[in-house]
DNA sequence: TCCCAACTGTCTCCATTCCGAAAGGATAAT
DNA sequence: ATTATCCTTTCGGAATGGAGACAGTTGGGA
């Protein structure tokens, strides 16, 4: 799931965000201050950013030139929280590039709305290019089209399995235990003595046919996909 | 580059806009008024007008009745801007003529990519009219007349099923969810829980008629317009 | 002003597909 | 050979999307 760095002062509003961040499933992470949140948005890389406008040590202005003028932080999307909903704030959080803002008081169902967009919006236009597929030997794959070609055909799969392909290809040549990856395709966590992850994995393999060998079994720790497509032993 | 003509009347809106497009390199006209907007719309030829809805003097759709009353300035594209709950209906249809819109608040980021993909398509179709339609197989579209055929038999579609397929057909072989739908077409942020989608899609099935196979559902996803005619499954 | 037609969003129902679990067979490790 | 681990098959329940119906709105015309 996506990760959201939240810069804000007040307690109890870190707080209420980060419980209902988490509650949607999103990871947290939080920073008091302007120049903590502009380190830990360096070190961690979130994939998007809330920041409060006004903050004890910078003003959120600066923090957002900092996060702009950083090219390791330059594309995480800033979400402003402003006080007050004057209008300057908005044309200097514009300005600054930030994505959208919202006025306080508002409501944790709106801005939550607003995360989601964002993030749809920075997932989706991600590949720009028209035909930018992944490929991997015989197999290719289209994450913006959801589709999956073995040696040119097609093969239809359904979404978990998708899922399933993308989460074990991104992460290919490490090992993916079973709980790691019912947690983060399903979104569960349960240690699970549950064989659910092999059953989709058989199913994934049947409708890959000749590409299945690019998912290997490691015995007793989880699945692993192939490094490269000619490291595949018959 | 191209030139934009602003007419808004919030002064701080106004410059938002104004500092962005310069920043994306657009050459920017301004004007706070319907009348001031008309007078500058026939004197300067922009490439394009965003205007809104709510003026001071006159409403944005006299503004636009205005423009397309001129010879001069028929053909310049017209992107709306509206508040949120603002009759958007009677804009888009051949009444006004409008190419588009986007409703407040919207992020920067998004409106630019609108203005983008107006600009490439008038470029596209210089010579106004005869070829302004895009083709896709047996379906033929008209963006700026708002019409569309199938096998060379024009279909009435509502607005918002006219704004439905050209959004699918605009982001074609990419799936679209039906949140990220439901906020560009409806310009909505909600969560999904409805079937509102659905039923558009599928009213739009029936009336596309044959070429109805071009839009794919993808389970559990969303949908997805075909990538070219030809791929369309039996 | 009233009425009618068109449009839109929501609801329910239903067929289909998909998922997850269970259980027994197969295979690798010791 | 024995055990631990993984594969394969099967099946009922759940989720998903399409079809149809309906009520609230809106715009246009009588």
């Amino acid at each position: 799931m996506a990760r959201v760095l939240v810069i804000e002062d007040e307690r109890d509003l870190q707080q209420v965000l980060a419980y209902n961040l988490r509650k949607e499933g999103y990871e947290v992470l939080q920073a008091v201050d302007g120049l903590e949140g502009l380190r830990t948005a360096k070190v961690h890389r979130p994939d998007m950013i809330l920041l409060d406008l006004m903050l004890p040590d910078l003003p959120g202005t600066e923090v957002c030139k900092g996060l702009k003028a950083d090219v390791t932080t330059r594309d995480i999307p800033v979400l402003m929280l402003t006080a007050k909903g004057e209008e300057i704030d908005r044309v200097l959080g514009f300005e600054l590039g930030a994505e959208d803002y919202v006025v306080k008081p508002f409501s944790v169902r709106e801005l939550l709305l607003r995360i989601q967009a964002i993030l749809r919006r920075a997932h989706g236009a991600k590949p720009s290019n028209p035909e930018d597929a992944l490929i991997f030997g015989r197999l290719r794959i289209d994450t913006a089209a959801h589709r999956v070609w073995v040696d040119d055909l097609e093969v239809q799969l359904t979404s978990i399995e998708f899922r399933l392909l993308v989460m074990l290809y991104e992460r290919r040549n490490r090992v993916q235990s079973r709980a790691s990856l019912l947690e983060d395709v399903w979104g569960l966590q349960a240690d699970t003595e549950t064989r659910t992850v092999d059953t989709h994995v058989k199913r994934l393999r049947e409708k890959l046919g000749a590409a299945e060998a690019y998912i290997e079994t490691v015995r007793g720790v989880g699945y692993r996909f192939a490094a490269s497509p000619d490291e595949v032993h018959a």
